[in-house]
DNA sequence: CCAATGTTGGGACG
DNA sequence: CGTCCCAACATTGG
C-alpha cells in the first residue's frame, strides 16, 4: 500500500507519561497536524511490566488511568478509544509504522534514564521508515535538560539552585497551559479492520527475572495477544496481569476526572492554598489527608504539573492583591513542584548512574549494611537471588521487619502497613521511615529502601524517589545527619492521642495514650487489659501465643541511633562518592576497615 | 577567612 | 508557644 502524502498526515500518538487530554503540549502538536488519521497508542511494555517493581496497587491506579483515558477518546469521537498493544515499543513501533501507513510520531519527552535510551533507538527507527517525529516537554515545570544547562551543565542538588536556573528559562515560571481538545478535534483512527494485526506481531517476551511474581497469585496472561486477550486493543485489566482485585485495597483511585476533581476541590479552599506549608502539614492525618494527594496523578500525567502551578499561583496572586497572607518557596505548594524538578534535573544531568550508588558522582558512599552487589565486587552467590550483599543476618532481618511494618516500634510500623495497605504514606512519614531505615537506626543501604517504595507508592517516580532516599540518608542534598528523626518523639508531636497508630496498628488500638508509642513499657497487668500482649518478633511463629500480640522493638533505638551517629561521622572522614575510583574497583573497604584511619578534616583549633 | 543559610530533630527550659 | 543548645554537615556570599 503506498504511502499517503504528508499533506494527509496519520498521527501515531504515543501515551508515556501524559495519561490526560488537558494540557498537554505534545497532544497539542499532534492535533496541529490536522491528521487524516489519529491513533492514540499505548505499548505494553515488558519492560515496566517485569523488570519494573510494581505493587498492585500501582497495577490498579495505572489502568484506572488508562482506562478513563479511552473513555474520554470515546466521549470525543465514538470510533476512538486509546489502542494498546502488548509489545515492546522498540519491536513493535517499526511494525507499526508499516502496518498503519504512520507519517508522523508524537509523544511527551521522558528523561528517566531507561526511556531516554528507548526513545533514541526509536528515533532513529523512525528516521529509517522516513516517520517524522516531533517531541514536547510536559512532564515537568521546565524541561530538565534546560534546568541543568541553565546550572552550568550540573545536577541540581539545592533549591536554591534551581530557582536560580528557573530564572533563567521563563523569570522562574513555567509555561502557561494549553488547551484540551474538545468534541470534534479528535480525528478518527482506522476503520478496525485496517487496525487489526496479524499473528506476527506476537513476539516472545523474557519473563524472568519477573521482579512482580511475588504478587501474581494468578496466571500471567500479559502476552497472549498483540491487541490483548479480546483482540479489541483493550486496556488490560488486572486479571490480566495475574493480580487479584482485593489485593489492590489502595483507597486512592486513577484518571484524569479523579486528578482535575481533587486539584479543584484542593483549589477552592483558598485559605489553605495561600497558607500551605509542607513542614506544618501533619503525617498522622487521614480521612482527610493533611497534603493534596495529587502526586499518583502527576507520576502518571493524568494531572498536568503546570496546571497545577497555575491554579495555585492565581490564588497565591489573589490573596497578595487582597493583602492576605502567602507562603512562600520552599514551603509552599509552588515550592513542593520545584523540588519535583531539582530531581529530575538531577538525575536527567546523571543518567542511568542516579538510581544507585554505583558510579554516581553525586552520592555519597556509606558502609551502609544490606550494599548493592555492584559495590561488593564478586561476592555473588550462585544461587541467590538476592540483588545486595548480606553482611549481617540481624541487619537483614532488621530490614524485613521494617518492609513487614512490624519492628515494634509502632509509629515506623503504622507508616509501613499504611505504604503497603494504601499505596501513599505522607512525606514526613516517609523521612521517619527512611531515616529509621538507615542513618537513624538500621544503618540499612537506602537503596533497599527506595526498592520497596519502588514496589508500594503509587506515586512512584524514579528521580523523586532516588533524590529523597538520598537526602534522607544524608548521602546527598542534605548533609545534617546528626538531625535523627525518633521513632517515638516524632510521631508524637504530631499525634499524641497516638489515632493513627490505632487506625493502621489495630492491634493497639486500646492502648492508652501513655504507652502507645511504647507499648513495651507498658505493664503486662495493663496489657492484658488492653488486649494486646508485646511478645515476639511479630512473624506469627509464636504459635503458642493467645490472643492479639505486637512485637517486642527490634532494638535499642537510642544505642542505634549513637552508632549510626559515629558511622556516619565516619563515613563522612572517608568521604568516597559513587563514582570514585576506589568505589568503581571495590576497593572502597579498606577505608572503612582497613588501612590507615582517615584524616580527620581540618578544623581550626579554638 | 568567616558568617549565614539550609523545606520538615529533640529536648530542656521559661 | 518560643528560645537555646546539642554537635556539627555543605554551600554560598562576602
Amino acid at each position: 500500500m503506498p504511502k499517503p502524502p504528508s499533506s494527509n498526515p496519520i498521527v501515531l500518538y504515543w501515551h508515556r507519561t501524559d495519561l490526560r487530554l488537558h494540557d498537554s503540549p505534545a497532544l497539542k502538536a499532534a492535533l496541529s497536524l490536522n491528521p487524516s488519521i489519529f491513533i492514540p497508542l499505548w505499548t505494553w511494555d515488558p519492560h515496566y511490566v517485569y523488570r519494573s517493581r510494581v505493587g498492585p496497587n500501582r497495577w490498579r491506579f495505572l489502568l484506572e488511568s488508562q482506562d478513563e483515558l479511552s473513555k474520554s477518546y470515546k466521549r470525543l469521537n465514538p470510533k476512538q478509544q486509546l489502542w494498546v498493544v502488548r509489545e515492546a515499543p522498540i519491536t513493535i513501533l517499526p511494525k507499526l509504522f508499516k502496518a498503519w501507513g504512520i507519517t508522523h510520531l508524537v509523544f511527551e519527552k521522558d528523561t528517566d534514564a531507561y526511556a531516554r535510551a528507548r526513545d533514541e533507538e526509536v528515533l532513529q527507527l523512525a528516521e529509517k521508515a522516513g516517520v517524522e517525529v516531533i517531541v514536547r516537554m510536559g512532564r515537568n515545570l521546565f524541561d530538565p535538560d534546560e534546568l541543568v544547562s541553565k546550572n552550568g551543565g550540573k545536577a541540581t542538588m539545592s533549591m536554591a539552585q534551581v530557582e536560580k536556573a528557573a530564572q533563567n528559562i521563563g523569570n522562574g515560571c513555567p509555561e502557561r497551559i494549553v488547551e484540551t481538545p474538545v468534541e470534534g478535534e479528535i480525528p478518527d483512527a482506522w476503520e478496525f479492520e485496517r487496525m487489526r494485526l496479524d499473528s506476527d506481531f506476537k513476539v516472545g517476551v523474557d519473563e524472568k527475572p519477573d521482579l512482580n511474581e511475588g504478587f501474581r497469585t494468578g496466571k500471567d496472561k500479559q502476552y497472549v495477544s498483540v491487541m490483548g486477550p479480546k483482540n479489541d486493543f483493550g486496556v488490560p485489566t488486572l486479571e490480566e496481569i495475574g493480580i487479584k482485585i482485593e489485593d489492590a485495597t489502595t483507597p486512592h483511585r486513577g484518571g484524569e476526572n479523579e486528578a482535575l476533581r481533587i486539584l479543584a476541590s484542593c483549589i477552592k479552599d483558598e485559605e489553605y492554598i495561600g497558607r500551605f506549608e509542607k513542614p506544618n502539614t501533619s503525617p498522622a492525618d487521614f480521612e482527610p489527608q493533611s497534603t493534596t494527594i495529587l502526586s499518583p496523578h502527576l507520576h502518571f500525567g493524568t494531572l498536568s504539573v503546570r496546571k497545577f502551578w497555575w491554579d495555585v499561583q492565581d490564588i497565591l496572586e489573589k490573596r497578595r492583591k487582597e493583602k492576605k497572607s502567602v507562603s512562600t518557596i520552599p514551603t509552599n505548594l509552588p515550592g513542593q513542584l520545584l523540588f519535583r524538578d531539582m530531581y529530575f534535573g538531577a538525575q536527567a544531568a546523571v543518567g542511568d548512574a542516579f538510581a544507585t550508588t554505583y558510579g554516581n558522582p553525586v552520592v555519597r558512599l556509606v558502609d551502609w549494611h544490606l550494599q548493592s552487589k555492584n559495590l561488593e565486587n564478586g561476592s555473588e552467590t550462585e544461587d541467590d537471588t538476592r540483588n545486595y550483599t548480606v553482611d549481617s543476618e540481624e541487619a537483614e532481618e532488621w530490614f524485613i521487619r521494617w518492609r513487614e511494618g512490624r519492628t515494634g516500634f509502632p509509629w515506623i510500623d503504622a507508616l509501613m502497613r499504611q505504604l503497603r495497605r494504601e499505596g501513599w504514606i505522607h512525606h514526613l512519614g516517609r523521612h521517619s521511615v527512611a531515616c529509621f531505615l538507615t542513618r537513624g537506626g538500621c544503618y540499612v543501604s537506602w537503596e533497599r529502601g527506595a526498592e520497596v517504595f519502588e514496589e508500594l507508592l503509587i506515586d512512584h517516580e524514579t528521580a523523586c524517589n532516588i533524590g529523597n532516599w538520598m537526602w534522607l540518608s544524608c548521602t546527598a542534598f542534605f548533609a545534617q545527619f546528626y538531625r535523627c528523626y525518633s521513632p517515638i518523639a516524632f510521631g508524637k508531636k504530631w499525634d499524641p492521642e497516638g489515632n493513627f497508630i490505632r487506625r493502621y496498628v489495630p492491634e493497639l488500638a486500646d492502648f492508652d495514650k501513655k504507652y502507645i508509642y511504647e507499648p513495651w513499657k507498658a505493664p503486662i497487668a495493663d496489657q492484658k487489659k488492653w488486649g494486646c500482649r508485646v511478645t515476639g518478633d511479630g512473624s506469627g511463629s509464636s504459635e503458642k501465643e493467645e490472643g492479639k500480640t505486637y512485637p517486642k522493638p527490634m532494638f535499642d533505638f537510642d544505642k542505634r541511633r549513637q552508632i549510626c551517629l559515629d558511622s556516619m561521622k565516619n563515613a563522612y572522614d572517608v568521604g568516597l562518592h559513587g563514582a570514585d575510583k576506589e568505589v568503581m574497583d571495590g576497593s572502597w573497604g579498606e577505608k572503612f576497615h582497613g588501612g590507615e584511619k582517615p584524616k580527620k578534616r581540618q578544623k581550626t583549633e579554638k
